[in-house]
DNA sequence: CAGGATTTGTGAAATTTATCACAAGGAATA
DNA sequence: TATTCCTTGTGATAAATTTCACAAATCCTG
């Protein structure tokens, strides 16, 4: 029950196990139970399991799992024990807001090289990094073996800034630009659906008339 | 089949529809097929039309969609084509980023009122507003007839500025705080989860000993 | 206006995802 | 050690979502 066929979904709660982990291990708790876990997650008792045998065996029958033990095996699981070179294009206010995201650092995403078309930005400084011209982004990453891409161009720009990344043989890409990247197969693509989500709400409180 | 029970990926995906028509649009274009949207989102063409006809009949056989008519329709469903006042909480640097970022004004959610509980800001004036306390989010929120909360601050804030903005009148949230929420029925909370993402594109390269 | 070429809308089938329900394993108590 | 109480892991079932495949509708060409 390995690696065979596991969902997007349940690859996405991982990381919200992880999460909840954090918070009942600073909690000082040593073990929790799939039902807990699936309560604060707002989830069924047997999805949480589910969930959890698709990367291996766990927990113990009568007692759940051990808190820090399954923190630390999620975190290995998703890579997230060592340090990932990454690079921003886009340095506009979302890239410099995620330039300063604690969030990253924490994960172990260190922002290695950041680039951005604007004339008028490049050669300035940022978060203690030069900005650097978009142009000489596949150089720039083969140089720092950077491994992954961040998009927070507007979308006319994206494209562009996903091919020169790719060129620089950078393998997974998050993007937030609201365009589907054009990419060749064996680069990862995550798309942040900022906007769609906006839209959603909007058309949730719509069709309840609260708009 | 009208409004029975549409799937929320549809509702997503609309969104997505939209964006593309305003390309087609753009380049002139006046009919669209279900093909070329499919393949414009990377999605089955099938899937197009059963995610419209969710809606209603907006095709003609033989011909396809009209595509400005199609375009309108959809902002229309989507409760788009009217101006939504938003409050903001968390005037960090994803806040700051969020108050600048053009998509929420280009889909008519104006930002009315910004909040943080850091008393070094409040006072101060970001893109033309008084950042306010987050004490006084409810009354404030319910002066300005605001509908829709926006959530920027840290985790550890998160679930109050949601109480204040219930208390307040709110009805939808758009969550950025990487916790789940606890909401009384009745409140559409919609998350964005900028983490999760992050973390996802981190186990499908450390799967393919990609980093 | 007839005939061929498209393309929609939609039942039916296939696939994927989530939930149920329970046997089996282990902890805790006496 | 026997007994009771939990909780896991999982086969079976149910629900949701996607894809297939085609009749019916409309356009376009000659």
């Amino acid at each position: 029950m390995e690696s065979y066929k596991i969902p997007k979904k349940s690859v996405e709660r991982l990381s919200i196990y992880k999460r909840i982990l954090k918070v009942i291990m600073d909690a000082g708790f040593t073990t929790v139970s799939s039902r807990e876990l699936a309560e604060r997650a707002g989830l069924n008792s047997a999805q949480v399991r589910k969930d959890l045998v698709y990367f291996g065996q766990f927990g113990t029958p009568g007692m759940g799992y051990q808190v820090s033990m399954l923190h630390r095996a999620i975190t290995k699981i998703m890579g997230l024990h060592k340090k990932i070179p990454v690079a921003l294009t886009g340095v506009g206010n979302l890239g410099q807001a995620l330039l300063a995201y604690p969030g990253f650092k924490e994960r172990g995403f260190i922002i290695e090289a950041i680039f951005d078309n604007d004339h008028e930005k490049v050669g300035k400084k940022k978060n203690g990094l030069k900005i650097l011209d978009e142009k000489n982004i596949s150089s720039e990453i083969k140089k720092k073996k950077v491994r992954v891409g961040i998009i927070a161009t507007p979308p006319s720009a994206a494209q562009f800034a996903a091919n020169k990344l790719i060129e620089g043989g950078i393998k997974g890409i998050l993007n937030f630009a609201p365009i589907e990247l054009k990419v060749p197969s064996g680069i990862t693509v995550v798309n942040v659906a900022l906007c769609e989500k906006l839209e959603m709400l909007s058309y949730y409180l719509s069709k309840r008339k609260l708009l």
